[in-house]
DNA sequence: TTTAGTGCAAATGCTTTGCAAGGGG
DNA sequence: CCCCTTGCAAAGCATTTGCACTAAA
């Protein structure tokens, strides 16, 4: 069997530009490739937890305006590369989506800290869910968040 | 054995006032009876879901100025009568915690309905988000929030 | 070339704050 | 009587919108 010239994969078309990764993403979610969209997607890609828009611009310093920021990322929440998460009631966080495991998040009432959970505390959530309500037919996903005070904090 | 005369339950102290049981929370609760605060909760007490504060405040027609509800609610939070609930970044939605068991909400992404899920889905979530953790010695707490399209809606 | 995205300014909506007056314990 | 709560007005912030301009496909 003869392997596929490397050309054939429809990630390459964008491999030797910067970054080809994020324009291949974009393609494939039928939006257009914007220096607001590749900037977002890149900072997002880069941080180690959720953070809030206006931490974003800060990060992206002048890159792009706060407004534009706002929409590329509701456009990005729409598409599914971003997720957006409600933690408080003050502002909205945004994680990279793309290339991540389902996972919830543990949040320090104190410093606001935040650390990922990994493990799959929630299998079959959806579906236990749905057995017990009368409203809905179907669950299509669910937000789980942990609250307590960080090892940090408690002393 | 001769039953205790009903007086010696300190409830009973309040149960031929008017809203008895309410001002027997607020004591319980260490806080001032107000009538702000007896409005908001025999209010949330009667709601069979989470309401906003805007909601509440039309509810309440008057019974106290808005910014009074934002302070009662936020008092009613901290004393543990009320629980805060963020589905989203636009607002908070609050319900009486009093008297209910835990649970969490399914919540319609088209119209915003939210109905009650009582089943218990999340046994032992907390224990095992910690085991999962570096951050944190004790999780004390997690909101659950389930989102899908209702029957209504879907048609 | 045509549609979608951008920047700037202004508006919106929820929530908080300052301050003087009022009410609860 | 003292302190907490209230009402009113104004401020604060995150987010959205209108509009003319620019850039992606």
């Amino acid at each position: 069997m003869i392997p596929l010239p490397r050309t054939s994969d429809p990630e390459d078309a964008f491999q030797h530009l910067p970054d080809g990764e994020l324009r291949y993403l974009l393609t494939g979610a039928r939006v257009k490739i914007t220096s607001a969209r590749l900037t977002i997607l890149r900072t997002l890609k880069s941080e180690l937890r959720p953070i809030t828009a206006s931490t974003l611009v800060e990060k992206l310093t002048n890159a792009c305006d706060e407004t534009t920021a706002y929409r590329a990322l509701e456009v990005l929440v729409k598409t599914g590369l971003v997720h957006r998460i409600h933690i408080d009631a003050a502002r909205s966080y945004y994680e990279i989506a793309s290339g991540r495991k389902h996972h919830h998040h543990a949040v320090c009432t104190s410093c606001g800290d935040i650390e990922d959970v990994l493990s799959c505390v929630s299998l079959d959530l959806n579906r236990k869910a749905n057995a017990d309500l009368k409203k809905f037919r179907h669950i299509e996903s669910h937000s789980l968040e942990f609250f307590g005070v960080c090892k940090k904090c408690e002393k």
